[in-house]
DNA sequence: ACTGTAGCGGAGGGCCCCCTCCGTTTTATA
DNA sequence: TATAAAACGGAGGGGGCCCTCCGCTACAGT
């Protein structure tokens, strides 16, 4: 969370190298097959030895974290960014934005309910928005970020049958009209 | 689905008492672990051998169809069924119905996941009370069924989460406030 | 170039699961 | 009661996964 090069002793070359094949791989495995895809499909398919998977990320865990904390961080900034139109609109665009994530790399979700401190960050970032919102009356305040992110999973789940993008789209544009108070 | 004790040639009497009892079982380690528990775990709390689970049932979606058949039966009723204050009021009540259905077995959700014949059932019950309500002026023109599906699977997921049931209660009403036209 | 050490790989033990196969037990019927 | 047929159960082959451990490799600093 602070600078993180001098956080440790720094890496030798091949032990950068191989942590970034390792995020990649991952990326791609877990992306195929969900987020309990097995680990040593991972360090296969980034050409490393499972030994090597175990010493760069203890756990499971630990693995998808490092996968989707950049995905996550730029969740959160465009939370907190806002809209010029208004707090429902923004949460409109951010549901947009999310449906992008989700069908862009597919896990998103998985990773949510495994990792409980992304959990927490996107958590947070919905509950920013809400709370905008409702303080300018342009949403019904029995609210809670909660049932955002209840939502949330909703668009998430089945995320992979055809023509899910645009049914998501619906949904959201549904679930914004009936946000107002 | 005609008349299921004449059409086959009859079950001895222990080989009924252990459909049951698998039946049983099934209900509860699906319950617990979710549909993709152990099939050997589920013969284990039925107190019976791994191949007498096989014998009647010839694969995994065949037991998970057995265990939820019933309860699906059940809400493709209550879709017909209607509601005598309009469809939308019948969306209405049929999601609360169903937010009841998952509170009490925690599976319904990964049935229909795993088990395409009940996401046909469940998916046209869908279809029966949106064109209702379609045809009605009551809910605007875009919406298809799968969109209400997914809404659907949103309220399912995570639906062990404490203060869930309210949450979801909550989504429902904006939700179907969202549906005016 | 030399060498200490960080880092590598993958064999292997332990565990669980799937599914089949067949000797044994239970039931229904004559 | 005797016997054919139905049903049972669980051992066992095959497979995957998790994670640890340690002999080997290749990097970095002198």
């Amino acid at each position: 969370m602070s600078n993180p090069s001098s956080e440790a002793p720094r890496l030798r070359a091949d032990a950068a190298r191989n942590r970034e094949r390792l995020i990649e791989a991952a990326k791609e495995v877990f992306g195929e097959a969900g987020a309990t895809a097995s680990l040593e499909a991972v360090a296969r398919q980034a050409g490393v030895g499972i030994g090597t998977l175990y010493r760069h990320f203890e756990s499971r865990e630990a693995l998808v974290g490092a996968v989707y904390q950049r995905e996550i961080d730029r969740l959160v900034e465009a939370a907190e960014r806002g809209s010029p139109d208004g707090p429902r609109a923004a949460i409109r665009a951010w549901l947009h934005l999310f449906v992008d994530y989700i069908a862009a790399k597919k896990v998103l979700v998985s990773a949510m309910s495994q990792a409980p401190s992304s959990l927490e960050a996107i958590m947070g970032a919905v509950k920013v928005l809400l709370d905008r919102a409702i303080e300018a009356g342009e949403v019904r305040a029995d609210l809670r970020p909660e049932d955002l992110m209840h939502a949330l999973a909703g668009l998430a789940y089945a995320h992979d049958r055809a023509g899910w993008r645009e049914s998501a789209l619906r949904l959201i544009d549904v679930f914004v009209a009936g946000l107002a108070p």
